[in-house]
Formats: structure tokens, sequence, C-alpha cells
DNA sequence: TTCTCTGCAAATAATTTGCACCCAT
DNA sequence: ATGGGTGCAAATTATTTGCAGAGAA
């Protein structure tokens, strides 16, 4: 099967890296949709999945209900928050985790693994103080 | 707000400690069905998402597109195959781990992480070499 | 020309919710 | 007796799929 490279999907591409964040199907469906405004979100989906599959996009489905796109498709970390379900990328020296990336473990043959902190923003955390005030 | 324990809230809560493993709702309704067959599929949601509220159970989110329950709340890691989807424990020590459990980390207050390994399972694994044999 | 991709609508899957009755406290 | 809990069905949410026509190679 050849994959050909269509205006839509371009577009996708192109939004999801300009963005810098990790969007959901139905939020990047919203910013494509402003400069092509016939795209339907099942083109959405199906372009998301085929690039995710061939590595030019990552995939997240950490932190709630939907998945998440990523722009950056180098090995890193996430950390989001259980409050608004942001999630931002980790900058983290996996040299200094005593983890191996590869090998087997507990029967299984790892092919990767992914850190996921959990915590409060800092917006969340000055929206709560701003509420405990009140 | 006072929580009662009803026969099928403790129903559920035994079944899931009993299967030792990481089970969707709709597995464990079907396991619960068997000697409560008028519960509901509701009746699990409502409860597994009290449960897990209240610490009495663990919530997973990874691994795909259904919630995991837990019958082990206390922390601790995982493996999951991207074939077959399955969850398993991991027992590490995490003292041998260079990252704090707690603290600030890029302006997030950081109330947890979790390590999810990704692999092939021992059983998927002797599937597809049968697989390749054929 | 060929075969993948698209838009649309309808289908699925997972989960949630409204409501009237039930039952643990 | 009170108010949280239940079963049922219907509603939502997120995602996928069938199909006929469009368009990239």
């Amino acid at each position: 099967m050849q994959l050909r490279m269509t205006n839509q999907r371009e577009m996708i591409l192109q939004e999801l890296k300009k963005s810098k964040e990790h969007l959901t199907a139905d939020e990047l469906y919203e910013r494509v949709k402003k400069k092509m405004p016939r795209i339907s979100l099942a083109t959405v989906y199906r372009n998301l999945e085929i690039l995710s599959e061939i590595g030019l996009i990552g995939k997240l489905e950490v932190s709630g209900r939907q998945k998440r796109f990523d722009w950056n498709t180098e090995t890193h970390d996430h950390i989001y928050c259980i409050q608004c379900h942001r999630v931002d990328n980790l900058e983290l020296d996996r040299n200094e985790l005593g983890v191996a990336t590869s090998g087997t473990l507990d029967g299984y043959q790892v092919t990767g693994y992914r850190l996921e902190f959990a915590g409060i923003c800092g917006e969340c955390r000055a929206n709560n103080k701003k509420e405990e005030e009140n």
C-alpha cells in the first residue's frame, strides 16, 4: 500500500507541528477546519492514526479519555495535570534512570517505556489559590 | 455524602480482588453477573469510579481505549503488551530510579508518577513464533 | 488509469445520566 | 424515614467504518 501526501494530510501534519501542543483529534480538527472548511473529522482521525503508525507523529494514550497526538516523535516523557488534563513534555536525562530501555522483563520483550508524571500545573495552582481566597 | 456498602459494591470489590488481574468494567461485569444476574453494567461503572476515588482500588488509564481497574492500591509500575493489551504489575525498586516522587517539576506540583513499560508478553511471543512457522 | 483518500452519514464502543423504585443505615 | 444506590433505557462521547465519488501518482 503506497501512501499519498494529500493536502489534508499535509495540513494536519503542519497544524500539529505548528501548535507544539498535545492536541486531541477534535482540537486539531477545529484548527484545520479554519483553513480547509470542508475537511471531515473522520479524515483527521484516519490521518492521525496513519501518521503515528509510520512514525511521523507520536500518539499518547494517557491522562483521561481522549487520545492526544504529539509532534515530537523522539522518545520523551510527559507530565500531565490531574485537574485540567493538559500534557507537557519533560526533558529528563534517561541515563540517570536506573532503567533498561530494552531486554526482557517479567517474560516481556520490552520495546519501550514511558514515564508519566502526574501533578497540578502552575495555572491550576494559581486558580486554586484564587478560589481559596473567596 | 455518606457511602453505603451495598451487596453490589461489596461483590464488585471482592471479584476484583479475587481476580488479581487488571480488569475492564465489562470484564468485571461478566464475572459479577454470574453471582448477581440482575446487576447492571452502569452499577459496575459507578462503583468502580467511586471505589477508585476513595482509594479502595486503583484506576489505570493506559494501554488503549478501555480503563482498567486494579485491586492493588499501592504505588507500583506496570508493563503492558502492545499486541494483546494485557497489563501486568511490576515490582521495581524505586530507590534505584534517579527520580523524585515529590516536589515541583516544570511548574507542576508533582503528586506521583507511573512508569509504564511496553513490550510483547510471553504468550504473544509464543503465538508469533507459531505463526511464523506456518 | 489506478488505487488511495475524502466527505458524509451511519455504526460502534465505552461510558454516563435521568428517573422511579429499592434498601442500607 | 431518609437519602444514597440500583436497574433500565436512553443519551453522550470518542472513534471507526461503508460507500460513492475525488484526486495524487
